[in-house]
DNA sequence: ATGGCTTGCACCGCAAGA
């Protein structure tokens, strides 16, 4: 099972590189962040015309996050869970679902603006309350994936120019140390498993020709629990769509799980 | 130089992203 993730910075906007990048990429699981539409406005329709089913968890204007898994896939979707339980948050950012025997959650984590400010302390809490529910849910499903945009590069190596961020958002002390919370309940971060290039990255501003510099950061991840980390041959950034007209500013991230 | 784009929403500029 091929499962990917994807921030696409509005989703209306990108349906057509999503649609374009589906077909040839082949995933069979394809989590999505920063939909920026409602549930109705979902393209659900488009989607299964081109082979795909889809849950997902919108809201106007901001966030919003996806999971579309291919026709043949098994899915149970009865225990679908739509934002962090016990959480109490009106924005969109976590969407799990069972897919192949695996549990797949699509995370949008937030973006925390400044070490110091009200967002970034609205960050830290709602790491801390992924980080308890995953571990209960990681009891009830040994096999599970978390992917999504986590808005914390987590090494200095997944920083084009770590002196410059050093102690900033998306970088800072804290945001690391949560980030190593997740990984010590026994998920492993399935791009450093493997040989990667050097400097590679997720994201990229849309100034400053930043693209074209290379200077980006790596952010979306995918986590894997033990069982699924052993069965992981694979894993890699797609820049081509960040080549594309109009592009989002994050690139996919795939893992190829046996 | 704390900007530089891009999005959505509501207008003719703003907040927010990372």
């Amino acid at each position: 099972m091929k499962i990917a993730t994807w921030n696409v910075n509005s989703l209306k906007v990108r349906q057509q590189h999503v649609i374009d990048w589906l077909a040839q990429s082949h995933v069979d699981v394809l989590c999505l962040q920063e939909l920026k539409l409602t549930n109705e406005k979902f393209p659900h329709a488009e989607l299964a015309g081109k082979g795909y089913r889809s849950w997902c968890a919108g809201q106007k204007t901001y966030n919003g996050v996806a999971i579309l898994v291919r026709d043949g896939i098994e899915v149970d979707d009865t225990e679908i869970v739509r934002n962090i339980p016990g959480f109490d948050d009106e924005q969109q950012r976590m969407i799990a679902l069972t897919v192949g025997g695996a549990r797949i959650i699509s995370a949008y984590f937030p973006n925390g603006q400044a070490p110091g400010t009200d967002k970034f302390a609205y960050k830290l809490r709602w790491l801390d309350a992924l980080t308890q529910w995953l571990k209960d849910e990681m009891h009830r499903h040994p096999k599970l994936a978390l992917l999504g945009d986590y808005n914390i590069a987590p090494e200095d190596r997944d920083v084009h120019d770590p002196k410059a961020w050093e102690g900033q958002n998306l970088v800072s002390p804290e945001e690391r140390a949560a980030f190593v919370k997740l990984v010590e309940l026994g998920l492993t971060d399935a791009f450093r498993q493997f040989e990667q290039p050097e400097k590679t990255f997720t994201w990229w501003d849309y100034r400053m020709l930043a693209f074209r510099r290379n200077a980006g950061l790596r952010i979306d991840h995918i986590l894997l629990s033990a069982a699924l980390a052993e069965a992981c041959t694979m894993c890699e950034v797609d820049r081509t769509p960040r080549k594309w007209d109009q592009p989002s500013d994050h690139a996919p991230v795939i893992a190829q799980l046996a």
